[in-house]
DNA sequence: GTTTTAATTTATGTATACATTGATCTTTAA
DNA sequence: TTAAAGATCAATGTATACATAAATTAAAAC
């Protein structure tokens, strides 16, 4: 597995249903299939189509495909039915700043309401695993991947901060709304030059967050953790702006703005 | 139908699905039958029982209930299954604020993105219309209810205004999560001597939003957003205080705080 | 009497047959 | 030839039978 492909297939395990079971395993196979461009975008697909494909009954098939409308992967058809979701580049930089709007949020009322000491050690910990990732002025592919995951953790345990099922719950689902992840954009650029600096300049701004909960700052840590986000529609800009942007999983799906 | 009855089981008409369609239906009944609490909270709510309750079969059954899994008024359990969800007040305090949180995103982007001069108009024609509502000194029910209805409507207008359909499309989701409804709380209190006043403090800042919207001043749209929403949560803490809280549909959900 | 194991029951997971609605294609009439 | 009406087809909506896993209860052994 390459780490471009991990970056965007990455998938939270939806802890309600056994693994192995039908329905999960019809929504992680057509995920795959509709950030690989398997499915037309745009069309409907039709039900017993994916019957066929998987090998699956309708049931399970239409429990996925309920998942991944909510997801954010399908839209609903007027009539019934569903098709693969065309995104717009403005569609995704808009959930990058909501999950940054959400991300600020649960900062600022980790800040204000205080949290578990343990929570912050965890965390603390976290960001001192970063460090070592980026202490060599030269990252190779697999410390790119190894920076995705503790970035991930990081996130995380900071949406648990506030202590909010509620919040929690919804920035989950904002995070895993298709390219808005706090690592959706990171490895494409794997190649670039000034990747590790961006690196750098987000895990300054993990310490920062930190500080300021610690510190009971909460405006600061909101601030801090929506422009934080902003790292990520920069990456997407770079990202789209490239020559390479089609070769890339799931991709194909984002429609360029016009202008701008 | 009485007001307080209106405000709670107001519900947003699923555009997906034909009206009288059996998980529709299904969705409605259960709704209705969750807040007026007729099914045990916390206990495991078996597809069978709905089945008989309902006399509809187990599919559109399946299908609701996934449904008001999403929609926050059930959870899902680890094995399988759902259980009414019981909530506490921070529970409800969160997602006001979490909704307020969004309103002030959509807001401060309307602003700072400009926006269609004729949804501005639509907005100050609504306005105008609860300014209609509020002029007399004293307010019937029908007042209240008419107020709410204008109220609902405004807050959609706004919602829409950022021209975002992933931000539109969170910020419905979240609006309606149980009780964090722009409009929740409002009739709860429809014979509480200030309640008039209540509604002309929000009346204040639903122009003012507008105003800074028009201006392009997106802190301030934003500021404006977020502490409308705290209006709510003061309500919240009312009926929670009050002695008629467990007489309202839906509120016997709510658990009381402990301290604070 | 207590514990363990096995059997039974009860729940959800899955597959599939049937119903119904909407679209498409054909046929007929103008 | 075109338009309208009907029939056929294909899709989702619904009901239900069957599979499977988990929980409970009863029985047996220690």
């Amino acid at each position: 597995m390459t780490p471009q492909t991990h970056s965007l297939t990455a998938v939270t395990t939806d802890s309600q249903e056994p693994a192995g079971s039908q329905v999960v395993k019809a929504q992680l196979r057509l995920r795959e299939m509709i950030l690989a461009g398997e499915l037309p975008s745009g069309e409907r697909i039709t039900e017993l189509a994916i019957v066929e494909k998987l090998g699956v009954s309708r049931t399970p098939i239409r429990a996925a495909l309920m998942r991944l409308e909510q997801e954010g992967l399908l839209e609903a058809l007027t009539n019934g039915g569903y098709a693969v979701r065309i995104f717009s580049e403005s569609d995704v930089s808009d959930a990058i700043e909501l999950r940054g709007t959400l991300e600020g949020l649960s900062a600022r009322l980790a800040a204000e309401r205080g949290t578990d000491p343990r929570a912050l050690l965890d965390a603390d910990a976290c960001l001192r695993e970063i460090d070592e990732v980026l202490a060599r002025t030269s990252l190779d592919d697999e410390a790119f991947v190894r920076y995705v995951t503790l970035n991930q953790h990081f996130h995380n345990l900071l949406g648990e901060l506030a202590g909010s099922a509620v919040i929690a719950r919804e920035l989950e689902r904002v995070v895993n709304l298709p390219f808005a992840s706090p690592s959706g954009f990171v490895l494409q650029q794997a190649n670039s030059s000034h990747a590790r600096d961006m690196l750098v300049v987000a895990q300054d701004q993990h310490w920062q967050v930190l500080e300021a909960i610690r510190q009971r700052e909460g405006s600061r840590a909101e601030a801090i953790m929506r422009e934080h986000a902003r790292i990520a529609r920069r990456n997407l800009r770079d990202v789209m702006d490239g020559h390479d942007a089609g070769r890339l999983p799931g991709v194909r799906l984002i429609r360029k703005n016009e202008q701008s």
